[in-house]
DNA sequence: CTGTTAGCGCGTTCAA
DNA sequence: TTGAACGCGCTAACAG
């Protein structure tokens, strides 16, 4: 920047005046600044900038995974609403797993994000105590915590399978049951199952037919093997809730291999609105839920955050219920 | 930092040695310090570290879109071979799009990160020359470019491409047309339908039987629509090479819809191996490539150049080829 | 509209 | 094994 500072017949503070978009300098000094910035191919380092300005630009965001769609809709969102802010989203992924969850809150914190979003309500006590004495503002999303750190941008999964479940029933099924995974890392996928539970208790329906399958994310090829031990442990079963859309496809895809109807000889209903629930044959019932507006969102509060509180989170802390909607189709 | 010395009776020198693995400190002082780090929940901040010693610990990633399996799964890849070594992935998606990419690329290099792994081998000009002169390792992956920037871990989509048509030709097909989307963005799927190209006329067959459909990434309802248009156009045809499984997972079910049989009527063969191929009915014939591997490969070659090089680019550029297989299943 | 001074929070380098 | 001085490259704050 001094070299530039020195061609440009300025000093290095105008040169920083001028490559910020709000930078009060003149047009023609501007113009000559970033004339010479081009012929340098001089590149201006955020770090050092974020070291004196005390922001770094960075939004952290956390996701179980980048391998499926649903999440990655959701920092397609964050991105889109942040980078016309001129923040970038450093993006980690935790496997499902609130200790590398843990890990990845201290590595992003030390980097010094303007902002954090994470995944979900339940996280270590520690990644818990980092995050809310950080400083800076965070929004859990995809989830409701009863008890949130700050600011939260979500809906409920329990609420969400149970709507599913009720459908259901309308259409006639009685003997419902669940598909999802081993419920102790994939917190949503364990609320859908409370979700589901809360339903056929309330319906009087038998309740408990859960089969879990696996750590997450359940995949395809475990949802045909669940439907196989779903069948032969409660031969009467007539619908299936799958925690996901890809495993209600491959459950619908193994009915088809050993020649059962679906919906006739059992129904199958998926979850998250899943590009193939509705371009696969039969198209699957699920429930849809706008990922991307998810992102979006937490990427407004995150900013509105940013912008009003500078470090005192004066503003409150906001709390956004996105809708979910429960979309039947050909498999059930 | 200061405050962490303080209490621990040393000078933040000793703090930051006590907090790199490597720092020459005695066993009690750095236990001493931990403690006080912890009691106040103190966090080492990196960027002004990366300041001080011009290393930041990022490794810039771009990849076309996060939400594809095989480039989330290369994601993975180069996340797990970096992550080792304390450096941090700054991912960032170009939506197939160069001129995003050069965005990207400028947005990135005032992070300075230490290295940087891009996809593909084309670029814009101005790309080409920001990453050439930014004095840090970069790879190319996902291609095989013939004026590499620097290193390259990828394979050929063309031939790729055309030793599937070849296979499809030895089964006995003899009209095999291409599906894909309009090709001046994804550089790889043009690649792939000039490997089709060049077997179909290598082999004497009719070709230029190419329908291209909206922009990438080309999804699965693209793949339904293209089908239809293909037979339209051209009913005798025999068998559709797809630029990825997805589409080719949404011409085949389109397929069902009509009555028309896979392969029976038509044969239809996909690309990537993602995990819908050999989970859907019919099983779906592709072209399989470790997508972890190219991954893990740019990661373990990127961190050789920044250690080795630190700058200077010393040690030469390595070109790695990936080798690919043709997956043959039910649908052809 | 532009320049000067000071310092962001660390690590490098040297000396002890 | 530890500490002191210094500076990384930039921007805040103030003065002009």
């Amino acid at each position: 920047m001094a070299e530039v500072a020195a061609r440009a017949g300025v000093s290095t503070m105008t040169v920083s005046r001028a490559l910020k978009s709000d930078g009060l300098v003149s047009q023609e000094t501007r113009q000559r600044i970033l004339d010479v910035v081009d012929e340098l191919g001089y590149v201006l380092d955020l770090s050092a900038g974020a070291l004196s300005s005390k922001r770094t630009g960075f939004v952290a965001a956390l996701v179980p995974s980048i391998n499926n769609s649903n999440f990655s809709d959701t920092v397609r969102g964050i991105t889109e609403s942040v980078e016309v802010h001129g923040l970038q989203v450093l993006l980690g992924y935790t496997d499902y797993d609130i200790e590398k969850e843990e890990r990845l809150v201290r590595a992003m914190l030390s980097r010094r994000p303007d902002g954090m979003i994470v995944t979900g309500g339940r996280h270590t006590e520690k990644a818990r105590r980092m995050l809310a004495s950080a400083g800076i503002p965070v929004v859990e999303t995809w989830d409701l915590p009863s008890e949130p750190i700050d600011n939260v941008v979500g809906f409920s999964n329990a609420e969400a399978a149970r709507a599913l479940v009720h459908r259901l029933y309308e259409k006639g099924y009685r003997r419902i049951a669940f598909v999802g995974g081993t419920t102790n890392r994939d917190t949503r996928g364990a609320d859908r199952g409370c979700g589901y539970q809360r339903a056929v208790e309330e319906l009087g329906l038998p309740a408990g037919r859960t089969i879990s399958f696996g750590k997450p994310p359940i995949s395809m090829e475990q949802g045909a093997q669940a439907i196989v031990h779903l069948v032969e442990r409660w031969p009467d079963v007539d619908a299936a809730v799958c925690v996901s859309d890809l495993s209600a496809f491959g459950a619908i895809m193994e009915c088809h291999r050993r020649g059962w109807a679906v919906p006739g000889r059992i129904a199958i209903a998926g979850f998250g609105d899943f590009e193939i629930s509705h371009c696969s044959w039969p198209r699957i019932t699920t429930v849809a839920v706008d990922c991307r507006a998810i992102g979006a969102e937490a990427g407004r509060v995150v900013l509105r955050a940013i912008e009003s509180a500078r470090g005192a989170r004066s503003s409150g802390s906001e709390r956004i219920v996105v809708p979910f909607q429960v979309i039947e189709r050909d498999s059930t």
